[in-house]
DNA sequence: TAAATTAAGTGTTAGAATTACATTTAAAAA
DNA sequence: TTTTTAAATGTAATTCTAACACTTAATTTA
């Protein structure tokens, strides 16, 4: 523990950036904002804000989201603790970072006018400021790995999905294409998907069964440690 | 990035706690202190202190670290922040803990006396103050994540070590036994032991071969994306 | 109303990886 | 020289993985 004694301990700004990942059926995209102030006003930089007093770090990663989408209840998870001491310009900052993961059209929100805030597509990222840039890249490895070897990503997904939805997911966060037959006999196998029985027929003639996740399923077979590997990546 | 202004924003301390592994060819241990000042006195903890203004955070963990064992150049990595906040009854503080590789015969270093540090074998450990129990359970995990996806691990041993006592090693780590047979072909078969040649034969009549790990090999393998499993766990 | 179109859905097989398992070997000690 | 101790080694059955093409359902068009 603290070995030092807390008077003379330096108190430091904790900032919360978060790397927003999102989802339209056809890419996957990162939530990105203008900055209208300085420093680097009207360069392009994730979502962020400095973590109360008051507040736990999650609770704090979820005002920010919030305040910028009006969305409560996100997929949320803190990724890591950048600590470079220049890395703020203004003054030395440590931002803890955390990823979400949210259905673009599902939830169609309100991005807030006033930060002129944008969807970019993963591929066609702009440069950002700061160590933001670092940030996204560790987001995406962290996403493949738990994408890998856990049942996420429905976060990414409305409700109710098909299949072919759901490859298209996988494939835009692996950036490569998969086997049709292998993936759905690897995803339906882990045992968390539930066939509604009803199509969706936008995209094609013959129509799509629209699935499921089953949550208490899933975090039946974590508990008992099951192995949920897709052997992705 | 950050919304809010800096002027307003809050100043918080942060600490940074050390999980530290050690193995000594028999037991993976915990290094731990006594705590001789409040609150908590008496108590058993993790190694922490305050993070500086002037410090990267894995400074601050390598200088911590520095203080209490009197070693430079450990393996050390971040873990995870931990940000409630009534975790420290004194004052809110985050802390960002790290974990840190050690081989505690080879080094046979001096723990220093101030602080009354112990190794505690890892099924032994006493409770710990603050959410340091969650922290040593979050290391471990990782731990056993890490060993099995890459060549970590030989960092808790010596320079040259044998084969039966690296297997031990990955046993304490899981909590498990492995098979000898499929354990030797599947670490040589990574590609990154060298065999020395040299015997060590205080542990059997017959003698086993001595074995050096190829850091060089090692990173070019990770850099080429090579994969690692030796889907343990 | 028949034909064409579109994307969904489905099985198999060869090769690779994994697991389980028992004997031999080297060297020291008795 | 025999015994003891732990190190070292190989194989066969099984499971998993990867590669691959046709059929089906339903709408649209001729």
């Amino acid at each position: 523990m603290e070995i030092t004694s807390y008077q003379n301990a330096d108190r430091i700004v904790v900032a919360i950036d978060c790397i927003i990942f999102g989802f339209d059926k056809e890419q996957l995209k990162l939530l990105l904002i203008k900055r209208d102030f300085e420093p680097e006003r009207g360069h392009w930089s994730l979502m962020g804000g400095f973590l109360k007093g008051c507040e736990h770090l999650h609770q704090g990663a979820h005002r920010i989201l919030y305040d910028l989408t009006g969305l409560k209840n996100i997929y949320l998870e803190q990724l890591h603790a950048f600590g470079e001491v220049t890395r703020d310009p203004v003054e030395r900052t440590l931002s803890v970072a955390h990823y979400a993961l949210i259905d673009i059209e599902a939830h169609a929100f309100e991005l807030s006018e006033d930060y002129s805030a944008s969807w970019f597509p993963i591929q066609e990222l702009p440069d950002l400021i700061f160590d933001h840039n670092d940030m996204v890249k560790a987001a995406l490895d962290r996403l493949q790995y738990k994408a890998s070897h856990e049942a996420i990503g429905f976060e990414l997904l409305p409700d109710k999905f098909t299949l072919p939805e759901l490859q298209k997911l996988y494939e835009c966060i692996y950036g490569r294409p998969l086997d049709k037959r292998n993936f759905r006999r690897r995803i339906l196998s882990m045992g968390v998907l539930i066939n509604t029985g009803e199509k969706e027929k936008s995209s094609s003639k013959k129509g799509a069964y629209l699935y499921t996740f089953d949550q208490s399923k899933f975090n039946k077979l974590q508990r008992e440690g099951q192995n949920m590997d897709l052997n992705l990546y």
